[in-house]
DNA sequence: TGGTATAACATGGTATTTTATGGGAATCAA
DNA sequence: TTGATTCCCATAAAATACCATGTTATACCA
């Protein structure tokens, strides 16, 4: 029994003429082995699709059902609106998901779907979207550099 | 029952044309005892490649969901550099891995890789950089020696 | 201590498997 | 029927496992 379940890395495939994608190997073996789906919605807050496994939004709404105070009004509101966005989404026998025509305009994809791992949950992106968005990243963290507790201390 | 584990030593390896380098027996070690896999990202700071095991980010994937919250900007912004950067690389019967050209590229190896152990994580240099990088700080430590807690003696 | 046998390792090459992706047939719904 | 979705097959490319060899390090024995 594998112990740790994380979408990982960066990975650049093509959308068909039906709207069809090749989830990444390491993505499908994850879902394989909780046995769980996956699931996307819109982002709340980029142009890009977000996905992650049905697992993680039980684990959210049980989360909210036993707590009052730890998430807000408004992060209520947001979890009203991703569960309300949602769509389960399950891979045929050669490891593919049609994705939506809303999901991809939200996207802005077209032709090509970028995957980028987030640890819990994973985005897709367009390939021009997804290279503003990685060059504003490293920009930001240039200047501001984060300090991660579990990385513990270099230099 | 952890055991104590540290990534140790300077191990210089060969890279071959298809971007093949042994794992420093010593590295394949720990990664056995623990049961997980490597993981390797771009260095946010330097020319080189950095690698941990893949523990180590779970258990900063656990750090970071409990600090922040489900929705919060940091969080996503660092998941996205963190995890969409790393990828898990598992080695083979003769204890190879198979490193990737956008890696390669950022640290700039051609076909010799240096393996330097920096306890939890370490890192992958070209013969070049890693030469460079040494001198470096050795000079910088010359210059200002530094005051370890644990009162370290360095000759 | 010196010398040899043995095991571990790095590394080149090759074979096998997995994966992405295009196309078409079958199925289903409006 | 028509348009869309699911399923299945084919193929090329990429990743992975496997085998072979030379070299280095380690263990063993006189």
């Amino acid at each position: 029994m594998r112990k740790t379940f994380l979408f990982l890395d960066t990975i650049i495939n093509k959308v068909d003429a039906k709207g069809r994608v090749s989830l990444p190997s390491d993505y499908r073996a994850i879902v394989k082995e909780l046995s769980t789906e996956i699931v996307c919605y819109r982002s709340l807050t980029s142009p890009c699709i977000e996905g992650c496994t049905e697992d993680l939004l039980e684990k959210l709404a049980a989360d909210i059902e036993s707590s009052t105070d730890f998430f807000s009004e408004t992060q209520d509101d947001l979890t009203n609106l991703v569960f309300g966005d949602a769509k389960r989404f399950s891979f045929d026998s050669t490891g593919r998901i049609m994705l939506t025509e809303k999901l991809l305009k939200h996207a802005e994809i077209t032709d090509t779907a970028v995957f980028v791992g987030k640890g819990r949950k994973f985005q897709i992106w367009s390939l021009e979207n997804w290279t503003k968005e990685e060059q504003r990243l490293r920009e930001k963290i240039k200047n501001n550099r984060p300090s991660l507790k579990a990385e513990g201390n270099n230099d």
